[in-house]
DNA sequence: GATAAAAGTGGAACCGGTTCCTATAATGTG
DNA sequence: CACATTATAGGAACCGGTTCCACTTTTATC
C-alpha cells in the first residue's frame, strides 16, 4: 500500500540514506535531488512517522491532560493549545480523565512511555503523586490553572479578578453580601479568589457584612445552597466563585420568585458563552482561556527545545458588566 | 531511561524471542516465566508502543475528526467515544478541524499515513473529497450525524424528532408556526428534520399556516433573523431547527419584550445542557449523543476487526416538554 | 521403552526510518 | 598539474519490538 524509503530509493536508483538525506536537508547532488523528487511525487510517499520516532526516541506530540471535556473552560484551553500547537508543528493528544486523579496519574505515566515530547495538564489539584509523576517521567511539564513552586505554570489571575469583583459591587452600591465560594483544596478558585475578593472587602471603610459560604461546583449542589440561604437570611447580592454557581443560584432565585437583579443581585467568574446568553445576562469576570492555551502550548515547546520559560505565568481578566447586577443601586451610601 | 526487551532478556538470561512470546501469550516454561517477570518488574519495563506500531503497521488508535471542540454536541459525543474506546483497550486522537472542511479531508489522509486504525468523523457535509479520501486510505471509517450510502454511520433520528415535535405543537393547539431552519446542504438538520416536521404539518385536518424560515447555526444570526420575522409579522410560535437557533430567539423575545411563552413560544432540537439551565427551560427534541458515540466506537472496532456491522444505525431521541412551551393554550381548537 | 507429538527456546530476519563511516567525485589552491 | 578540501553517495548498523524457523527438551501414546 503505501510506499517506503527504500521503494522510493529504488524507484531513484539511489541508495536510502541518500533519500533520507534529502529528505532531511543533507547534501544531495541536483541530478538527485531532482530524481529522488519525482520519485516521491510518483508513488505519494510520506515518512512512516512510527519508524521515524522509534529512532528518535521521541515524537512531536504535546500531550493534554484534561479533567473533563464538557466545559466550557477547558475546551476553549484546548483549541488555544491545539491552534498554537499546528503552528508550531506539534500535534495535541488528549487524554480525558473524567475527573479522577488515579486516572490522571496513570496518563502522566502513558504519555511518557508514549514518548511525547511534553505533557501539558489542566490542573484542579496537585497532589504528592502528581509530583512524584512528573519527577520519575522526566517530560517537561505545564500546568494551566492552579500553580506549584516546582513546576512550569500559567494561571489565571484568580487574586486580582476576586478584588475586582469585589471592589466593582461595592462601588455599586452593595454593604451585605454572600459569598458563594468552593473548598479550599482548590488553590485557584477555592483560596486565591476568594482571597482577592476578602481583600476588597476590608479596604471599605463603612460598615459591610459579608457571609462566606461553600458549595460544590455543579449547578444544583449550588442551587441548593442559594435556596437555603435565601431561606435563612436573603441577602441582596451572591458573589459567586464560578459562573456554574451563579447559574445555580438563579435557578434557586427563579423558584423563590425572586426578580434579577432588583431583589437579588448576582456575579460569576470564568465568562462563560453562556453567561451572555441566557436572560438576564451575567456580570462576570472573565478569563482568556483560548489565550492561556495559547501560551500554554508556546511554553511547552519551548521546554521541549530546551530553552527557559518563565515559571510562572499569569493570563488577563476582565470584568464584563452585564445585567444580574442592579448598577442603579448606590444604597447605603 | 526507560527499558528494552533486550534488557529484560538479558536480565532473565533468555532471548529476546522469549520475552516477546512471553508478553504476547505464547508458551514459555515455568521457571523462564519467573524470571521474566522477576526481571520486568526489577527493570520497570514496558514495550516501546513505536516498535510495536512499526512492526504491526497498524495501531489501536482510533482517529477522530470533529469540526469544533466548543459544542455540547462534539463533546458529548467525544465522551462517548473516548469511554466506549477505553473499554475495548483502543485509544482516541482528535483532530479539531475548526470547521474547515479543507481541514478535515487533511486529516483523512493524516490519520492514515499515522496507521490509525480506523476513523470516526463527526460529519457535517460529506462531499465528493470525503469520498475520494475514504476510497484513497483504505481505513475503515464511520460517519455521525450525517449518513452516506457507501459509509457506515451513526445518526440521529432527525427525521422522526422532526415529525414527533411538530406533532407535539399541534397537538398543544398551535396552527400559526414559524419553522426557523438551515441550509439544505446539511441532510440530517437542514433536510431531514425539516421533512419530518412537514409531514406532520401535512396530517392536520384543520386550517394551519405554516411559514419555513432559513438562518445560520450561530445564535447572532437566528436572533437577527429572528427579529426580522417578528417584525413583519408576530407568529405565536418558532420551531427552531437547532437549540442554539431556539436560543437567538429567546434573545431576540427578550429584546422585543416578549413574554416566553404567553406570547411567544420556542422549541429546538438537540437538548444541549444549557436548554435546561436557561429560564424559562426551553421545550427540545434531545438526543443522546454519548450514547451515540459509544455505538460509534463499538461500531469502529468492529470494523477495525473485519466484523460485520450494519450499515446504518439510527440513535433515538426523546422530546422534552420544558417551559418555553404554552400547554395549557388549546386555542384554535 | 521406543516413537510420535507437543512444548519451549534461541537465532536471525524484518518493520521503515536515521546516522555514522568510508569511498569516490568534484572542486579549489598555489 | 599535483595535492588538499569539500560535496556527494553508498553500506551497514541501529532504534525496539515481532515472527518465522529450526532445534532441543518434555510429555503423551501404545
Amino acid at each position: 500500500m503505501s510506499s517506503t524509503i527504500s521503494d522510493i530509493a529504488k524507484i531513484a536508483g539511489v541508495a536510502k540514506s541518500t533519500v533520507s538525506r534529502y529528505l532531511n536537508g543533507g547534501s544531495v547532488g541536483d541530478k538527485t535531488r531532482k530524481k529522488i523528487e519525482q520519485a516521491i511525487k510518483e508513488a505519494k510517499y510520506t515518512p512512516n512517522p512510527f519508524a521515524q520516532s522509534l529512532k528518535a526516541k521521541k515524537t512531536n506530540i504535546i500531550g493534554t491532560i484534561v479533567p473533563r471535556l464538557d466545559s466550557y473552560a477547558s475546551s476553549q484551553t484546548l483549541i488555544g493549545i491545539d491552534e498554537q500547537l499546528k503552528r508550531l508543528n506539534y500535534q495535541m493528544l488528549i487524554s480525558n480523565t473524567s475527573q479522577s486523579l488515579e486516572r490522571e496519574i496513570e496518563s502522566i505515566y502513558s504519555f511518557a512511555n508514549q514518548k511525547m515530547a511534553g505533557i501539558i495538564l489542566l490542573a484542579t489539584e496537585i497532589t504528592e503523586q502528581h509530583i512524584e509523576a512528573f519527577e520519575a517521567v522526566k517530560v517537561p511539564v505545564l500546568l494551566i490553572g492552579q500553580e506549584h513552586p516546582e513546576i512550569h505554570s500559567v494561571i489565571h489571575d484568580d487574586f486580582h479578578a476576586g478584588y475586582a469583583m469585589g471592589h466593582y459591587i461595592l462601588e455599586k452600591g452593595y454593604r451585605d453580601i454572600a459569598y458563594l465560594g468552593v473548598t479550599e483544596r482548590d488553590i485557584a478558585v477555592g483560596v486565591k479568589r476568594k482571597h482577592g475578593f476578602k481583600k476588597a472587602m476590608e479596604e471599605v471603610q463603612q460598615d459591610c457584612h459579608v457571609h462566606y459560604y461553600e458549595t460544590e461546583f455543579n449547578i444544583p449542589a449550588a442551587q441548593a445552597k442559594a435556596r437555603e440561604i435565601i431561606h435563612d437570611h436573603q441577602p441582596p447580592i451572591f458573589v459567586c466563585a464560578t459562573d456554574n454557581i451563579a447559574l445555580g443560584v438563579l435557578k434557586a432565585a427563579y423558584a423563590e420568585g425572586l426578580s434579577i437583579p432588583k431583589d437579588l443581585a448576582v456575579t460569576g467568574f470564568g465568562g462563560y458563552e453562556v453567561t451572555e446568553i441566557i436572560h438576564p445576562s451575567l456580570t462576570t469576570a472573565k478569563f482568556f482561556y483560548q489565550e492561556a492555551g495559547e501560551t500554554a502550548a508556546k511554553h511547552i515547546v519551548e521546554l521541549v527545545n530546551e530553552r527557559s520559560v518563565e515559571k510562572l505565568t499569569i493570563s488577563k481578566f476582565k470584568i464584563i458588566e452585564r445585567e444580574s447586577v442592579d448598577i442603579n443601586l448606590k444604597h447605603g451610601i
